[in-house]
Parts: structure tokens; C-alpha cells; sequence
DNA sequence: CCGGGTTACTAACTCGGGTTACTAACTCGG
DNA sequence: CCGAGTTAGTAACCCGAGTTAGTAACCCGG
């Protein structure tokens, strides 16, 4: 890759000086100097091929254009490796956008991290996405460090889909559709925001209607499916259950959405392929990404960013759902 | 975060020069110097909480100590996004081990990469990933810049598995199992080098023993259950394959692993939650990550890495695979 | 043709490390 | 007590940008 041409390569070669040549590459506001000077330059960087040095910038700016995106990157499940990987592209995709790098710092499997393990990133700010272990995040956030939260975890500067009307909507939807015994499973995170607020706008949905809410564990909801008082309905907590229910409803001979509706949360790959796609509601990573990235860059000036309201979501209709083909016993126990 | 501590700092609190400092804290060989002296920049450095500036070093030694990862982070499947979430994690945990710096390039959804756009992420070396456009990697291969690839794709320096091994013991041990009719699903991909050379290594295994090799894609899979001549036993091309299989046989009225053997490979999150977890090829990412960054510290150090040999894949035994029930006919058609 | 304002431009410094070349001070053999 | 060699250390410059403060040259009115 040879050697690199630098700005003074720039201005040598334009006959000027490096500040003019910095001047006019940066379009300095206030800057006053003739057309033909700039023109001169701007041929004479085109005509060397010049590329700032991000390094020589930063370390004059104190800035390094990059933010450090911090996620478990052991946990096994599929779902979450779907989200991960979701998650990673829309940042990725939003900084390049933005003109920033994005490096992945990945929270180890077992302990924590130290605010000093961030700072050798030598990063401006960080993403914490999703992160349960509030320790971390406590810390990073008392450092005053510039850090946003994606998704769920410590509720500082979180950017998150109202979780609540998610599955509020959702149960709407399956009540409108004529179902009665609706169950919904809940998270597998005791820790997690999103599990609370995701049951309770379920909860919220069935009590508007007068109906008794019920919440269960996978497990639970599996063995509810060979009981006859068994719900007509799931809403699911996330694709993954969804689709899980799904199979297992399938095996245990019920037709999917005839015997059983489902609906999902997050709207990823699974949700799609599954057989049949599954009705869920839409969580809109890309818009997520964006706006931390825009939380960030308040901070960068030094404005603390208002408080942002929660991220709408959406229901996406698939082939999961429909209206319950036999009217349940109305007196299930429990 | 304050006004960060600078080596000027640290020497000044040391009473010694700069350089002085810099020698010690880097442990330059060759440097003499007393212990008392050592001790006494080192003391200064701790009580001062000095930590050195990776953007001043970079800019200084050439180095930004960061590697890029080159990958398709839009492609939708369930399966990529597993791999490409443990990729990535073995790439940051080898960068890790290794204190380098991890950045994400996402590859564009369409159209391609330049080597431009690569250069203005200003990294040391490049690890493709898997990536099937040749073009993107013969540039940059072309323009010499430290990069090796993972996987799959462009042949040069590239770190893989022994990909026909893998498949080769896989369909061994369902021969050895006693099985007769095997047939091999083949990858989607049809530009991919990994699919050519699985579908050789069930094609020896096949041959030596004399039987006619069968290789189909995932469709025709399918739709082979429900015929009386199906086989008995599968080699699928990946973990999410031989789980599509799974499942489409415990609709069809098959018994996993009674009436039908299935092995995967990766040995993913897919594998070890399937029901029944699968048998499957290991794809030992971490080795291969490692390996990846040690061909990079070659390239820096102006060595041209041998080329390495492939990396040995082992066969996890789980619950998909058992002896065939029944012996089916010899002579089925094809 | 002198003072004040504008235009066009630049020398010299900063950032925080790494490196080269050089020197004082001491030791030791003869 | 002279010269060579070693020890312990430093001044000054480099990397490639961004920035500050300042100046020469010109224009214009009086």
C-alpha cells in the first residue's frame, strides 16, 4: 500500500501551506480564500489520492470516530443469535451513515468488565445493548462516560420499543379476533425490564376486557397444549417461543393458526421462515440504532439529549393468527 | 473522564525524561537502566493511572493495532445469523488475547466493497469472512494489504477446515452404523467452495464402500420422507438443514433417530438445542480465529505465512443417529 | 502617501507517544 | 592521569492532522 500521501504532500504539490490546505479540505466556515486557491487544491488532493488520516485526526480532536458497541456475544440460544446479529448490523449500517467505526467489545462470559477495559478501546462513546448486569452499566454511566442503552437493561438513556403497547396491540388483536382464553409466556430473563412491561401490557389488554390474564413459563405453556381447557391463543414473548410453541403445537396434532393462534415479538428471520410465518410484533432495530448514535452526538457537544420517547411498534400479520375455530370452555381453571 | 494522564506526566512525577519513561514502560531491550529508576517511573505511572494512548502509538508506529471483519451482516437465515454471531465472537475473543481492536465492515447488501471504502476504516489487516464475491476479495488481496480469509471463499491464505473430511467421517460412521441408502443435502450456496468440497467427502466415504453416492437439495430432501425407498440416514450440508429435516420427519410420522439418522455440521446453538440434539461435524471457530490473527502477525512482521494446513474437524456424537431399524431395500431407484 | 480595513495566506504550535543521536559522568586498564 | 568503554540519561525530531495568532499585500478614502 505504499506510502500514504499526507496533507502536506497536498499542499506542496497545490503551492500553499499545510493550513490552507487544511482549511479548505475541512470547508472551515469563515474561512476566506478564492475559488481558484481552493479548486488548486481540491485537484491537486484528487490528484494524489489523499485520505485523511483518521489517527492524526483523532489525536488532534481528541476524537476517534468510533463507538464501542458492548454485547454478549456467549449466549447460545438462536434467538439471540439472531438478535445479536440484528443488532450489530443496524449499528453498523447507522454509523456508517454517520461516518463513524463501530468495534465490538463483547462482555465476557462469566465476571464483568471494568471501566478500564472499555477505556483501552480508546472509544468516544458506547452502545450497551441489552445488558442485564446492571453493575456495568452503573459504572459506566457514573463515569459520565457518553453511553446509550439499545434495547433493554439499565433504564439511563434507553432506547427502547414501548414494549407495553407491543403486546397490548398484539392481544388486542387476538380478542378482536373472537379469542378468550389467551395466555401469554413470559420472558425467560427474570432480570429483564421487557419481560415486566411486555407482561403487563398484556395484562393490561385482557383486563380491559374482563378476562382473567395468565402467565406461564415455555415449559408450562408446552404442557398446556394436551389439556383440553387448553388456551386458543399464545402471545409470545418472543419469535423464538412463538415458533417453538408452534412445533411442538403441530406435533401434538393441532393445526397452527386453525386450533392455535401465536403471535411473536422482534419480527426477525424466525418469525419469517417459520411454518407457518408468524404473526409478531415489528421491532425496528435500524431506527434504534439511529437515534442512539443521535443521543450520542448530543452528548458529543455536550448538550444532555431530552428524553426520547419510547419507539412505536407494530403489529406484522402473518398466517399465525386467526379467529379461534371452537369456542372454549369459558371456565378454565386458573 | 477528566484530562487524561500523558507520559509527559508520568516523567515529570518520575523526575526523568521522556524518553526515559517511554523506554521503560515499554520495556525496550536494551535499555539500561537501574532497578531503582525502573521502579520509580513505573510507581509514578500506577499512582497517576497512566494509560497510554493507542491513537498517539498508532500514529507514531504506523499501527493502529485494530483488525477489520469483513462480513455479510444482512444475509437473513437463522442459520447465518448463528454463524455469523459465533464468528464474530471468536474473532473478538482471539483480538482479545491478542490486545488488538475489532471493527465491524459490514458488506453492503448489494452491489460490492472497494478497497476505498476499506481504507477509510484505517485498520492493520482484513479477515474476510465467507464471502462468495471474489471480486471485493481479489482487490484486496491485489493491493497486498494484510488479509486472510475465514470459511469460505477466495482460495488465498485462506483458513478453513478440512470441509471433506468433515463429511467424509460423517457419512463413515453412519456406513459403520449400517446403514446403506445415505443421502447428502447439498448447500445452498452454489458458488461456495465449502459446498463442493462436502459434497467430495460423502462422495469418497460413498464410493469406497462401493454405494451409489446421492446428493439432493434440501427440497428434494423434503419431499423424499414420504417415499417408500427414502433413505435411511442423511449428511445435511449445515446444522440448520439437518434440523429442517428433523422436524419434517417428526411430521411425517418418522422417528428420529429410529427411522431416520440425521448429521449436521458446525455443531452450533442449532445442534445442541434441536430436538433431538444433533449429531454434527465441529467447526471450531476459536482455532480458526486464532489461526486467522497469527497469519496477520506474519503479514506485519513482511514474512509470508506458510500455508496452513486445514484444520481437523471432529464428529460430536449426539442423538440423531442410531443404527437403522429396519433394512431397506437394496435397490432403490437413482 | 498615510492610516485603517480587508483579503489571502502562513509559521509555529498542539495532540501523545516513539525514535535517533548524542552527551555527561563514571569505571577501569595500563 | 589518559583514553576507551560503559552507564544513565536526554534534547530534538518524527508521525499527520487541527489550531492560533499573526503578517504581508492590497484597496480605498481623505
Amino acid at each position: 500500500m505504499g506510502k500514504a500521501v499526507t496533507i502536506n504532500d497536498v499542499a506542496l504539490e497545490a503551492g500553499v501551506s499545510k493550513t490552507t490546505a487544511v482549511f479548505i479540505l475541512n470547508d472551515r466556515p469563515g474561512f476566506k480564500v478564492p475559488e481558484t486557491t481552493r479548486t488548486r487544491v481540491r485537484d491537486a488532493a484528487k490528484r494524489l489520492g489523499y485520505r485523511r488520516s483518521g489517527l492524526a485526526r483523532a489525536l488532534s480532536t481528541g476524537r476517534i470516530f468510533t463507538v464501542g458497541i458492548v454485547l454478549r456475544m456467549t449466549w447460545g440460544s438462536a434467538h439471540y443469535s439472531v438478535y445479536a446479529k440484528d443488532v450489530l448490523a443496524a449499528m453498523a449500517r447507522a454509523c456508517r451513515e454517520e461516518g463513524l467505526r463501530l468495534t465490538l467489545i463483547p462482555f465476557p462470559m462469566e465476571g464483568t468488565l471494568t471501566v478500564d477495559d472499555v477505556a483501552d478501546q480508546r472509544v468516544d462513546g458506547l452502545i450497551l445493548v441489552s445488558l442485564y448486569d446492571d453493575g456495568f452499566a452503573r459504572q459506566v454511566y457514573a463515569s459520565r462516560f457518553p453511553t446509550v442503552t439499545i434495547g433493554s437493561g439499565y433504564a439511563e438513556r434507553l432506547i427502547a420499543i414501548d414494549q407495553k403497547r407491543g403486546t397490548r396491540e398484539a392481544t388486542e388483536f387476538l380478542l378482536a379476533l373472537g379469542h378468550e382464553n389467551i395466555s401469554h409466556v413470559l420472558g425467560e430473563n427474570p432480570g429483564s425490564r421487557a419481560r415486566e412491561e411486555r407482561r403487563e401490557g398484556y395484562r393490561e389488554a385482557m383486563q380491559a376486557q374482563g378476562k382473567e390474564p395468565q402467565c406461564v413459563t415455555l415449559s408450562e405453556a408446552l404442557a398446556l397444549l394436551t389439556q383440553p381447557t387448553r388456551p386458543t391463543a399464545f402471545v409470545a414473548y418472543n419469535d423464538d417461543q412463538a415458533w417453538r410453541l408452534s412445533v411442538a403445537a403441530r406435533e401434538a396434532g393441532l393445526r397452527v393458526p386453525q386450533d392455535l393462534s401465536i403471535i411473536g415479538f422482534d419480527n426477525n428471520v424466525l418469525a419469517e421462515t417459520a411454518f407457518p410465518p408468524l404473526t409478531t410484533v415489528e421491532n425496528p432495530l435500524d431506527l434504534q440504532a439511529r437515534r442512539a448514535l443521535k443521543v450520542l452526538q448530543c452528548l458529543w457537544q455536550g448538550e444532555e439529549p431530552s428524553a426520547t420517547d419510547p419507539i412505536p411498534t407494530r403489529l406484522v400479520i402473518r398466517q399465525s393468527t386467526a379467529a379461534p375455530s371452537i369456542t372454549p370452555l369459558k371456565d378454565n381453571s386458573q
